[in-house]
DNA sequence: ACGAGAATGGCAAGCGGTTGCCAAAAATTG
DNA sequence: CAATTTTTGGCAACCGCTTGCCATTCTCGT
């Protein structure tokens, strides 16, 4: 520019040009350090598409006006928004509060936004958000979709995505390895004498429930158990009454439960029945939350590194927006599962 | 524009012009309902702005094309971003779970995107999270800020926010009724005859830890108890095995403690070191979190709608944001609480 | 010392909306 | 039916930043 206007510029402020009463822009900042706008920008983005000498002023300049970038207005020019959308089925459900502590967690350390979103358990919530907020975020993670396949290959075609503990053919994948999960559950029941077991269901939706139900009844069946199923039940702790009734009433000794909630909320009813745990009847929950191993008894779970999980997750979704040269972007991450044997599980019964 | 281009306009998409290559804009809109820009965007923003018949072609064509506005520069012309920012110091504390759903709820409700903020329990992140994102949340939720007066003072000057569980005179609060919960549990205590009582303490920077303090000490002292006070823990469980060894030396017979979490994490060190709860000692918790009734024993706790208070949080922030006519908002508003009684706690030993 | 190529930085055209201002059209009034 | 007021809708200037393209300026090689 031909002014130089360079020092006289805050006449209105007090002491070196800070605040002022509008908040400071790139414009700003660049008249400060005597260079154009798009400079100040490169400067900010690729500092090595700009000469040092350079950069250290602009630094400068932007330190004493104390300037913040609009991501908004990054956000219109550049395309990205910086933001990545994390969507759970139930944000009351402690288990995805570990996810959300994953996904966090790895968003901040790389800058970026986590907007956080309760489906509700619906798929058309989740469909929604999916397209409502594809301009807000640069990408999604979809943790226990409730999609269908069809629906899921569609979405994921125009956006990034990857989906956590919910197989897909279609898009980057975190999961739970839940089949060996099951089997050394049954393999722990089988060696305290247990004959008679009993899957207890969560949400007919949930794939991870259909899943565990396959590996449960092919395993059992395979070791000569007698198999029950009930359910299914909403995964919370106020369903587990009829659970409980209903797991008693069938015969079985002991019971996987679709999670922890729902477990949790057996052993109160079964307290409360006067039916003891483990002695008359043993209970392995899934996911192993908060709260799992205080409850009473403490609880044999499933456990696996759900934060970890979320971590993956983010990890793979910004693989595929930051697309790295050379290596391609893994498509499915399994987390390893072990079984903690707590309190709620003992011999079989005789 | 002169261009009677108007339905020569998709040549390149299949069928109805859904589908085109690149999301629809405005402009996209305008052109297919045959008005401007501004027009669409009116009908959308204002819709008693414009014309029925016109809006009602806007909105069929904003359908046909399936369009979205994007939040990024609406944000960026109108200057509100629609988002507000929600501070919590730990993500990981069940605690601010329950707030968090408020939040969410409230926001949702509003049409309004919650961004996710864990501060470390650490004021400068607080800050620094204040003013990195004063560009994109239109306000803030600071759920038991660390910040000082002064800083909370300054802060809420530039932008509007409303605090939880955090006194403030500069901005509008929501609070849970303390006082009123310690006394409760005092009396509690008392009427089991309990004669040395013990307040376990949370973070010193805690507005609300000192708060509990201050009126444990003035009544209990009142009531001729004998006061102890131990601390400060870190708010989480691990931290309770210390507390309870030390609280066992005090020689008291109850302890009212920060928060759940350090007194369901006091319950487990008791029962490991065999000191029964309530017989031998009684502990009285706060928050009510998950988990509190179902940990062994049961927790007594002092109660209070939580999430209810994330909720009411977001009202004044809204109300801050929108100023509707007439009624000056809110500047605060305390939650009622009341004592949960489980079976932590009893009648003093002897 | 001269010319080629690399490094640096400026120009300006957007990105997709919003909104103040104004003109045309419609409704109301005398 | 003309004059006036109210609606309705278009124009165009931004909002703050990014980025393709191009003009300078440096660096070297010879």
């Amino acid at each position: 520019m031909a002014d130089p206007a360079t020092e006289a510029s805050a006449p209105t402020g007090l002491g070196t040009g800070l605040q002022r009463d509008r908040p400071p822009t790139i414009r700003d900042v660049a008249e400060l350090a005597g260079v154009a706008t798009s400079t100040v920008s490169r400067a900010l983005a690729r500092p090595d598409r700009v000469n040092p000498r350079t950069r250290l002023r602009i630094e400068e300049a932007a330190a004493e006006l104390n300037y913040v970038p609009s991501s908004q207005a990054r956000g219109l020019s550049s395309g990205r928004t910086n933001a990545v959308a994390v969507l759970v089925p139930d944000i009351t459900n402690p288990f995805y509060f570990d996810i959300i502590r994953g996904t966090q967690h790895q968003l901040k350390a790389a800058g970026v936004t986590q907007l956080l979103v309760d489906t509700e358990e619906s798929s058309e919530m989740e469909l929604d958000a999916l397209h409502k907020m594809r301009k807000s975020a640069d990408g999604f993670i979809l943790a226990a979709s409730r999609l269908t396949d069809a629906q899921l290959a569609e979405v994921s075609q125009s956006q990034p995505l990857v989906t956590f503990n919910r197989a897909s053919t279609s898009a980057p994948t975190v999961m739970i390895d839940t089949p060996s999960a099951i089997i050394q559950a049954l393999e722990h029941l089988a060696s305290l004498g247990h004959h008679k077991v009993c899957y207890v269901a969560g949400p007919p939706t949930s794939w991870s429930n259909q899943m565990r139900w396959k590996v449960f009844e092919e395993d059992a069946t395979k070791r000569g158990m007698e198999v029950h199923r009930i359910g299914p039940y909403t995964p919370k702790t106020t369903s587990g009454a009829a659970a409980a009734d209903a797991a008693v009433r069938t015969g079985a000794t002991a019971c996987i439960v679709f999670n922890d909630l729902l477990a949790i909320g057996m052993l109160q009813r079964l307290q409360a029945r006067g039916i003891r745990v483990p002695a008359d009847m043993s209970i392995i929950g899934s996911d192993d939350i908060f709260g799992a191993d205080f409850c009473n008894p403490p609880l044999t779970t499933i456990s696996s590194p759900i934060e970890q999980a979320g971590r993956v997750a983010v990890s793979m979704l910004l693989a595929q927006l930051n697309p790295l040269s050379g290596s391609a972007s893994r498509q499915l991450a399994v987390m390893p599962t072990h079984l903690t044997v707590r309190e709620s599980t003992g011999p079989a019964p005789q």
